[in-house]
DNA sequence: CTGAGATCCTGTCTGC
DNA sequence: TGCAGACAGGATCTCA
């Protein structure tokens, strides 16, 4: 479910409880992609929350003295709910408790984690990550540079975290079609052109994504309860075998270090 | 160091 | 309708 546009959703869904007063977090179920920290458990004092925000796939929910960092893993969501509704959904792990209203982190799968840091750019799962797709740093120069000193395919290259953040498999086979780029070709034989026409592909798509307010394939809510429509917009991502919407042609599923991957060969080359 | 492959988990869909 | 097997938007870990 998340890449960064869909994270991106969810933080400035959630972001209307900066400078609220997070009064506890209740855990439900500790058994997440990590063992919860008990310090996590350990969290119910009242906590203004300072900011909340986005590195790479992660939200980071800064307080005053401490940072919550939640990764939402293949099928984590958040959702508000009001504290009065007082129902229970099937693998709901996490509350944060606002006076009025609570944000509950959902996950079937448990892939997601959620950590507290007091330090979370220093963070071991953090620190190492790459850069984010939508900033400045994020050129064809930069992308020329580090594909010419890898021996990955592209898309596997572009999917890499400690590269370039927040690109998941969704907009990275959106992104390499739009580019015109077969995923599969070594990164080092990608020309300076199309390591240009990539990293405008990459941030158009994002930026598009997150204006549609994320992709919805199965089940992607925002926290506040709208669904993303990009699934709508989308050119290959689980289009096997139907009409390329530029040449008609039949788009192809394939595998791509074990993820499937969408692409049109005669658009793509 | 690099890169390939297994792995964590549950739910849903496909094909027999 | 039942059931086995494949597959799902992530990313770490192990091993060569």
């Amino acid at each position: 479910m998340p890449e960064l546009p869909e994270v991106e959703t969810t933080v400035r869904a959630i972001n209307k409880f900066e400078s609220h007063i997070l009064e506890e977090v209740i855990i439900h179920n500790r058994n997440l992609r990590w063992k919860v920290e008990t310090k996590v458990q350990n969290l119910t004092k009242r906590k203004l929350v300072v900011k909340i925000t986005r590195r790479a796939k992660y939200i980071l929910i800064y307080l005053d003295d401490n940072c919550l960092m939640i990764h939402l893993g293949m099928s984590g969501k958040l959702r508000i709910q009001n504290n009065a509704d007082n129902y229970f959904k099937k693998h709901d792990h996490a509350e944060l408790i606002f006076k009025n209203e609570k944000i509950v982190f959902n996950d079937v799968r448990r892939f997601g984690s959620i950590h507290l840091s007091k330090n979370p750019q220093k963070h071991r799962l953090i620190k190492n990550l790459g850069i984010e797709p939508l900033s400045r740093s994020f050129n064809k120069s930069y992308l020329k540079n580090i594909s010419e000193n890898s021996n990955l395919c592209i898309k596997k290259l572009i999917m890499d975290q400690k590269y370039v953040v927040g690109v998941g498999n969704i907009y990275a086979s959106e992104s390499l079609f739009m580019a015109k780029i077969n995923p599969k070709r070594l990164s080092k034989d990608i020309s300076i052109n199309e390591c240009d026409e990539l990293v405008k592909s990459i941030k158009a798509i994002l930026k598009y994504a997150i204006k549609m307010g994320g992709t919805t394939i199965k089940d992607f809510y925002s926290a506040d309860g709208n669904k993303g429509y990009f699934s709508l917009k989308l050119n290959v991502y689980g289009r096997d075998s139907k009409a390329c919407n530029i040449c008609d042609e039949k788009i192809v599923k394939t595998v791509i270090g074990q993820r499937a991957t969408f692409l049109c060969n005669k658009c793509q080359s």
